[in-house]
DNA sequence: TTGTTAGATTTAGTCAACTAAACGATCTGG
DNA sequence: CCAGATCGTTTAGTTGACTAAATCTAACAA
């Protein structure tokens, strides 16, 4: 089934190897201690559950592990963004962008690539 | 706090009193059941979490009780949303709206509106 | 009056995510 | 050689969401 459903911490651990690749677990709990306080044995834990669910796998190095992931940041983003969309949107895409432009500040940079895809959107259907 | 934060099963009661507005525990099992099955014990302990939890209240009329849904549709989209973007997309809203374009549908209709409030964007900040 | 029904409440259990101490093994500096 | 640091592993406890049976209670019907 290839659930890419991911607690608050373990998406922390999952974006830490999106973002370096090969990582073993210490690197992972400091590059999380930046951000807040966590064990060092919580990270090793939860390692462990997302090599269960086939999210992450390792090698030995040496002595220590090094970790890195087996699914795409891509497909997590796909699979977050379509469960929010079903769940509070009615399923409807459009309905979380009109929400995004009108309640969310999006920069002018942004807005022009929004724009863009846009323009290409209209091309597309011909 | 107001933490609007709920679970799938939930959300699923939040949106059928929003959706009705006043509305008795069995008409809320009953809405859930055309979706799911769902035992009408388990719908009266979560309506009670969700009152813990100050998301909704009820009045006694008769011997039975009426909920009704304290906190707004709009806030808790808005929360949602704001999770999503802050956890997922690195806190850039343009970011998700670029995700949504590329990779889901929307419909024709759904981007005449959207292409509307890209205008409405530009004008403002003139 | 009595029994069935339809409420609400109590109780109890599962599961996933999270947390981290405690433990045993291995390496490393002195 | 051994003390301390660093690994991975084991164990255990908390919390929140979910599930629903069991129970109590009031009303209604026969």
């Amino acid at each position: 089934m290839t659930s890419t459903q991911l607690g608050r911490v373990q998406l922390l651990i999952m974006q830490v190897l999106w973002e370096n690749g090969r990582t073993t677990a210490r690197q992972i709990t400091d590059s999380i201690n930046e951000i807040e306080p966590i064990a060092h044995s919580t990270v090793q834990t939860l390692l462990r559950g997302l090599e269960e669910k086939g999210s992450v796998d390792h090698e030995a190095e040496g002595r220590t592990f090094v970790f890195f992931p087996l699914v795409e940041e891509a497909n997590f983003k796909q699979s977050a963004t379509r469960d929010l969309v079903k769940r509070v949107f009615g399923g409807k895409a459009g309905s979380l962008v009109s929400h995004l432009l009108k309640n969310e500040k999006v920069s002018a940079k942004e807005i022009d690539e929004i724009r863009k895809l846009i323009d290409q959107h209209g091309k597309k259907k011909k």
